[in-house]
DNA sequence: GCCGTACCGTAACGTACGGTACGGCAAATA
DNA sequence: TATTTGCCGTACCGTACGTTACGGTACGGC
């Protein structure tokens, strides 16, 4: 393929993070991709998103380059839908501490089991050795990684009140994640049928944030 | 595929959990194909393992019905290699109960980052919507669900001593679970290079059974 | 009115891969 | 020795899917 002459190839690289850069059509293709991969999984087929959005294979082409670039482009467009709200730094008591830990935990978690979620992982995890874009990193990089930037400020604000303990925040935030989580994540990709309602969720944010205040709290 | 009238399907049903029907080439065939999927992720195909194994693909065919019988087989073949080794249930003294804890630990953390988990955990997640033997399930019953077995009753027993406090072992597991793995998995699946040496994995076995007896103790 | 551009629908191409068929050969069986 | 069996190597078939090509339509600018 040769990318040097390709019209596409500065959209795509131009992308980044944010899709300002795409029409209302485009992002509704996008967003018809991105509903055919939650149903579809691992047979998600260009003709099949081609046919689901109302448009020509071609047009998907000139677009978005090629297959991979395609999904590229949808795992994006699912990243910047999902905002996480900022955490609430001021007036850090410890009953607030608490309390916004225990609203990240419950956002992070309805996130990360949600079937879009899993969906997108899926197919990242599946072409994580073969794929030139790596799209594990990418999925990494909104999810994961773009999580720890929201909480870990929060917990160093914590800490510099006095009411948490901890060498990184980072390992602080790793051992979180952990108890928030548990098997939870991997359960849900390898098909168990883990379903979590929003009841659950909430406790289980309750669960892992006093679990975390026990053991990093002062 | 007209499975009644096939000569392997009774093979493959009884296969079960152990392969003592497996005659000494097929399992160097299984080890073949293991290795290959180590090796080759998602581009694992019928006709490299006849060709990695020498052997003819008439013959995995014979044997294992078709790719998602070979692919059943290898990992039950893999997960048949690994056994952990039981756990000390004498003289269950908190210092000893911590110690096998560690111990049990450090296993399940060499076990699950390892390359070969990592390789089998992604062909059974891309697989796990569409495939017909439930692949994700198996992975789950011989890697997660197997170790619960292992570690659950040396929980109940800390329990029955009175040097561990929790509702169920089910969920104390979990929380073990979440707080030995974390993130690791998942980043690992997607790609995420955490490279874990033997002393590393020893030290975040150490710290997570410090964790969990700081939740779970009495 | 005419041209260029963007897009849709669909057909066609190339290839990779799951699955099958078959010839040959060597060991077991009779 | 003759026959059957099990397996290797390889050629082959069918299909699915990524990718390209092309005819047809709508529309904005000159």
């Amino acid at each position: 393929m040769d990318a040097i002459n390709s019209h596409w190839v500065g959209k795509i690289l131009k992308l980044g993070q944010d899709n300002s850069e795409l029409t209302e059509r485009q992002g509704q293709v996008l967003e018809a991709a991105l509903n055919l991969l939650v149903l579809l999984g691992d047979k998600w087929t260009m003709t099949a998103v081609a046919k689901a959005a109302s448009c020509s294979k071609e047009t998907l082409y000139n677009w978005f380059g090629d297959r991979e670039g395609l999904l590229v482009a949808t795992v994006q467009w699912q990243a910047a839908k999902v905002q996480m709200p900022d955490v609430d730094m001021n007036n850090l008591g410890r009953a607030a501490l608490v309390r916004s830990i225990e609203q990240f935990g419950r956002n992070l978690l309805r996130v990360l089991t949600s079937e879009t979620s899993v969906a997108l992982n899926r197919v990242a995890i599946s072409r994580a050795r073969s794929s030139e874009s790596d799209l594990g990193m990418i999925v990494l990089q909104n999810g994961r990684f773009a999580m720890g930037k929201r909480l870990k400020p929060l917990l160093e604000a914590g800490q510099r009140e006095g009411i948490l303990q901890f060498l990184d925040s980072e390992t602080a935030y790793r051992s979180f994640f952990g108890l928030l989580l548990r098997d939870t994540q991997i359960r849900l990709l390898l098909g168990d049928n883990l379903t979590k309602s929003s009841n659950e969720i909430k406790q289980q944010a309750a669960i892992a944030t006093g679990q975390f205040m026990q053991l990093y709290g002062v």
